[in-house]
DNA sequence: TTTTTGACCAACTTATTAAAAAAGTCAAAT
DNA sequence: ATTTGACTTTTTTAATAAGTTGGTCAAAAA
């Protein structure tokens, strides 16, 4: 990695601590080049402008989410698991990035125009990986003849769209409190628990589908 | 009804209108009086402010939808056919009265403040009857042995959820377009499938619950 | 040549205020 | 009991001035 490299990644890393902790708004450049000891319009020799930084630090975080992820998933097979993972995961990850808002409808309009490629991308992305391990669990015969990417993609988003609402619902503060974040992954686990066995049928079905 | 009770009435139906085409912060008084050709004073002689009258307003539609949902209920018992009813009911309340934003987070003050306890005793109702019929389901031995209340809670939060992550996701418009509802109500329906079917084990369960 | 910087400008926010519009009141009329 | 004209108060909107931030560039430093 060359010295200008590494300088970017500097830049890179103030801004994420920065953007995480106070917002994108509230985050100035000069307050970034102060952190990292240069002046401002040095930022402007590694970053042509504020967008682009914001979405490297996008694409960084994105990037982390899946290195982290797969190392938290390997060697697990059992899909309950692998579940039940993802649902702790993500909760760290809304504790740790929740100022950048980045599945709130009312994110910065600059994440929405910008980012929307790379946020598209990583939704695509987790859902291949999770679709990966339904497929191995219906090839080891222990589910139902279903659709792995579709399946996926439904889980997801409705997991999700379940922290979106159970928080939406709650006090609008600044920041989700420890109880809803534990709400929301008790909530989020009930539902992988209903993916996984679903609202059996004793006997033959009784409803058509 | 007194004539009392029926002015009231003109005026909630008129209040009703313009929210929900222009939304409750562009619908003034004066509209609203002009609409029934009385002057605004008159106005607050039946209401004491614009917040009770908006009270009084998401009360009516509250109360609407469960008089149609109850209806549209009436005579079914099959469970699938309760969720779809369920799902395709709430696609025409959010064509309706999406301008109201009752489940967004960044709905008006006003409501988030007034009405709040309305729309959690709708929610709770509403959980209350899909309890209802989980529990004849439960009954009749189609289902496993499960918590109606929490199912149906967990279910009906997934769908607004599902719904909202959906159209959040999509370019933020002014209102939802028809084929956004469409990927709503579709996606919906494949979540009440697993609800209802689960990704079944076959033979005996290798997922410890 | 690559990187950094002081000095600068232009674009965008925030603060301030004035004008307009809305909410809300009340005594008198119906 | 209900409505209204005339009114006051509160809230929004519009205009604009002041300050901040994003962004540029030629020259200096490494």
């Amino acid at each position: 990695m060359s010295e200008n490299d590494k300088k970017r990644e500097l830049i890179i890393e103030s801004a994420m601590r920065r953007f995480s902790h106070f917002g994108i708004q509230k985050t100035t450049m000069n307050e970034i080049a102060d952190d990292i000891a240069v002046t401002q319009p040095s930022l402007y020799y590694y970053f042509p402008d504020k967008t682009s930084l914001i979405v490297a630090v996008i694409e960084k975080i994105s990037n982390e989410y899946f290195e982290e992820l797969e190392k938290k998933l390997k060697d697990i097979i059992c899909l309950k698991e692998v579940f039940y993972k993802i649902i702790a995961f993500r909760k760290g990850f809304v504790e740790r990035y929740f100022m950048l808002h980045l599945t709130d409808p009312s994110s910065d309009a600059i994440i929405r125009e910008n980012c929307s490629g790379i946020l598209n991308n990583s939704r695509r992305k987790e859902t291949d990986i999770v679709a990966g391990f339904i497929k191995s669990s219906v090839n080891r015969g222990e589910l139902s003849n279903v659709d792995p990417e579709k399946m996926s993609a439904l889980f997801l988003d409705s997991l999700t769209g379940l922290s979106m609402w159970i928080i939406a619902r709650s006090e609008k503060k600044l920041y989700p409190g420890t109880e809803q974040l534990q709400d929301v992954e008790i909530r989020q686990q009930e539902l992988a628990d209903i993916f996984l066995r679903g609202l059996k049928y004793k006997g033959t079905n009784p409803i058509s589908v």
